[in-house]
DNA sequence: CCTACCGATCGGTAGG
DNA sequence: CCTACCGATCGGTAGG
């Protein structure tokens, strides 16, 4: 049965981001993708122009992601102190990557096999999103909020340690992404304020 | 000209975590490596019996850069406040990635595409190595030093953070090592102290 | 969406 | 360490 093209792309792409968080772009064929929807490896390409053209539509559904997240968490703290931007831009990011691990997890570690455009204009998006982790922590350091520290530096750590739930959350965890992104965002938080015992 | 077996054993290995470190060893051919070396794709097999057999030795020197780091750090800040000993932890793991990026980087995202056997070993060194920090974590929660929280998680977080570092640092970059590794490990301590202001 | 097929490349071996 | 070669698999196309 043919199924109509917009879902089956959309199915195309998820068993594809399912292989490729497990195995890696490189290693995993289109072949492989297509056994999972029970399908020709060849009869893939009425759907899809190219492996990478499904990579690149998960990486960028992904980067939207990441960027309306950081958008409506900027919006919902307009004003507020530091620390509580800081913390929903934090909570915003965990919870792109807990809704979907794996299509965050592709954009995060197989970007690198897009083409040298793609790649280029994916490492400026991601630039562009860190920039407000960046500047809420420079401001909380001017505000005295923060600690002094080198704020791109400190937004780095902040956001490799994130990243890191990409690679082990699982929805059956022991704790719900709820539970993570409290904790997450106190961790981030107090990365940033200093112990005055 | 023929180099001599363990010499020419280990420059094999530093081509290929160069390149594995690149573009992901399922991207690598064989070919690739020896190209780096100016020798034929088939006469690596004079010096190892596979490809993953390459990845297997940088994997093995990886964990066990980091298991020495570990327990030089251990030894080093023994009956230390908690803080310390955390901070000597970070200090080591830092170092280890500074020193050779490129064999951080392969272990750390690499290792999945090791045989079945191999991966099981190498998840169970790297448990045991997270285990210390894990430790003085809860360590030093018993203590008051440390603001109760979830203690894996908070080393997830921090192990997380520090890893990020062998995907981006260059020697030749904007700071140095050692100031990497005192803001680290300045960051690492105080995701765990209570802002008391 | 299938069958049939393509050239290119893969990891690895034989035999020097 | 080289030349010559292997079967298997790769991403992708033609033509229905």
């Amino acid at each position: 049965m043919t199924i109509e093209a917009p879902s089956r792309r959309r199915a195309i792409e998820d068993a594809a981001s399912g292989l490729f968080h497990e195995r890696g772009y490189a290693a995993t064929s289109v072949r492989e993708i297509a056994r999972v929807l029970d399908i020709q490896g060849a009869s893939l390409y009425a759907h899809v122009s190219s492996k990478e053209d499904v990579l690149w539509s998960i990486v960028d559904r992904a980067a939207s992601a990441f960027e309306a997240a950081a958008d409506r968490g900027k919006a919902a703290a307009e004003g507020r102190p530091p620390a509580e931007r800081l913390s929903a831009l934090v909570r915003g990011h965990v919870e792109v990557i807990a809704a979907d691990p794996r299509l965050a997890s592709v954009f995060l570690s197989e970007w690198r096999h897009l083409s040298a455009g793609r790649r280029a204009g994916i490492l400026e998006r991601r630039d562009a999103y860190e920039a407000p982790f960046r500047d809420v922590i420079a401001d909380g350091m001017a505000t005295g909020d923060f600690t002094p520290t080198d704020p791109a530096l400190a937004a780095t750590f902040i956001l490799n340690a994130l990243n890191g739930l990409a690679a082990w959350y699982r929805a059956d965890g022991r704790l719900t992404a709820g539970r993570i992104a409290d904790h997450y965002s106190d961790l981030a938080v107090r990365t940033l304020t200093e112990d005055h015992r």
